[in-house]
DNA sequence: TATATCGGTCGACATTGTCGAACGCCGTCT
DNA sequence: AGACGGCGTTCGACAATGTCGACCGATATA
């Protein structure tokens, strides 16, 4: 493979350190970060400003992500064809199941949201597009898992690192579920990413069977979860999960998987 | 001001190239729309795929725009602090009035939207956060451009396309309109953009009174406008505008203009 | 006021990206 | 079937380009 230019490798990873950071960052900051002259980082980032990427606060100097990224980042949603095809089904999986749905898609060792449903209700709820979730917590990521030998493999070597008391850490308690859900065809998450939240997701298959994406039904607990049992989260089966919301979920990836090309699922 | 760096400006004028273009792009295509050599082009398209910037279409070979674009954007509204600051005041503009709330900013001569608060009812509606709104025909981006002397020169030398039988084109016109602006200090669009669809709008400003954004309540026309005159546009006076909107549109503005740091507005 | 640090500039250097030709591949047309 | 044309990709030589580190003025700090 031949080389990658340097200095788009370099702005690359200015912006990713502009998004990683909370704050706006400095000009030495930066430089040094990333092992760069000022000069050489003062003239990619002029650049980069220059075309939007990043903006100048003009008092403090520092430097932060710039508009046209929000701009292109919704171009791509608008040319995304798997989001465009389930646009019509999450909205009727959102209504028929009164929780939210979202549309995730593998990206960078984490599910990246694509699509989001907002429950139908008057709550205040926050729009999750764009926002990314970890593989091996999280009901979208354990299916992105099960199903894609890349996912999976991302999800192995990297940290586990507990959210909450239910997250599964383990390698082999990991790889036993991914089996259950690969068996199963959909994977949940009881708490194991949020106290409180619950989720059933399934994947979406392309023509050649190959999972490029995963549909997610999220809520609180109490109303994702069979009311049995008291509601203890017990051995870790997984037969808590609402059973109707299980079949509209895969239903819903199911039709999404069709409407891509995929008759057999 | 010393040069850009070249690679970069390319890179950047591909990713816009693939953003306007709605369908994904070859190589060749790409090369020549920009007059590179296709083995120039192939070098950075190559980088932008390795960064997450683009995706390649396995089967065809053609490019389209990357998912790290996506979570760039995202982490842009996250740093975004007047996003920040204006989220529960259009949350509860959208509540009291029940019409849609945009924010918007200025960006590249035009507006580009950065919150979006649905009409709180159950319609299907589509997010808009990250689209771009014509500075002269919409009523952000006439707050902005009569506020902000950079939009108002950016709005200028533009082509003024009519999009409705109602848009506002010849320039003296224009103008008329923007001091009608300045000194009401708020500015409205009865279907001068879009058929059906009036707004109102109103300037945020920073703690030196420069204009930093606007907020605006969209809706039907007739849910926005008086029914009196029996809804015929007229004259295009501005006085057809529920004026107790207006005043919800105008306190909101106001509210988030104090929680910037400006207490005059 | 002295000082440390900031963002920004400048010019020499050689690294780096650019260019154009050539390659293998695939689909189409003859 | 065969030849063709177009596709995305690779390669190597060249010099244009981006990089580096010292330097500058302004600002914040003490």
């Amino acid at each position: 493979m031949a080389k990658n230019i340097q200095s788009l490798e370099r702005a690359a990873a200015m912006l990713r350190l502009l998004a990683g950071g909370e704050r706006r960052l400095g000009l030495s900051d930066i430089a040094s970060s990333l092992g760069l002259a000022k000069g050489t980082a003062h003239g990619i980032l002029r650049t980069l400003q220059a075309e939007g990427f990043v903006e100048q606060d003009a008092l403090s100097g520092r430097y932060q992500l710039g508009a046209e990224l929000l701009r292109l980042g919704n171009s791509y949603l608008d040319v995304h064809e798997l989001r465009a095809r389930a646009l019509v089904w999450t909205d009727d999986l959102a209504r028929s199941s009164g929780e939210s749905v979202h549309l995730g898609v593998l990206h960078q060792g984490g599910v990246l949201v694509v699509h989001h449903v907002f429950r139908p209700d008057d709550s205040r709820q926050v729009l999750e597009v764009g926002a990314m979730q970890p593989l091996y917590s999280t009901a979208l990521g354990k299916v992105l898992c099960a199903f894609d030998p890349v996912a999976h493999s991302d999800a192995l070597e990297a940290e586990r690192r507990p959210l909450t008391p239910h997250t599964v850490t383990l390698p082999e308690r990991f790889e036993a579920e991914l089996s259950a859900v690969r068996e199963k065809g959909w994977a949940s998450d009881v708490e194991e990413t949020w106290q409180g939240v619950a989720a059933v997701a399934a994947p979406i298959r392309d023509r050649h069977g190959m999972a490029v994406g995963a549909i997610a039904a999220t809520g609180a607990t109490e109303r994702i979860c069979d009311p049995e049992g008291a509601g203890d989260r017990g051995d870790g089966g997984p037969g808590r999960i609402r059973t109707d919301l299980v079949a509209a979920v895969r239903d819903c990836a199911r039709a999404v998987s069709r409407d891509i090309g995929n008759g057999r699922f």
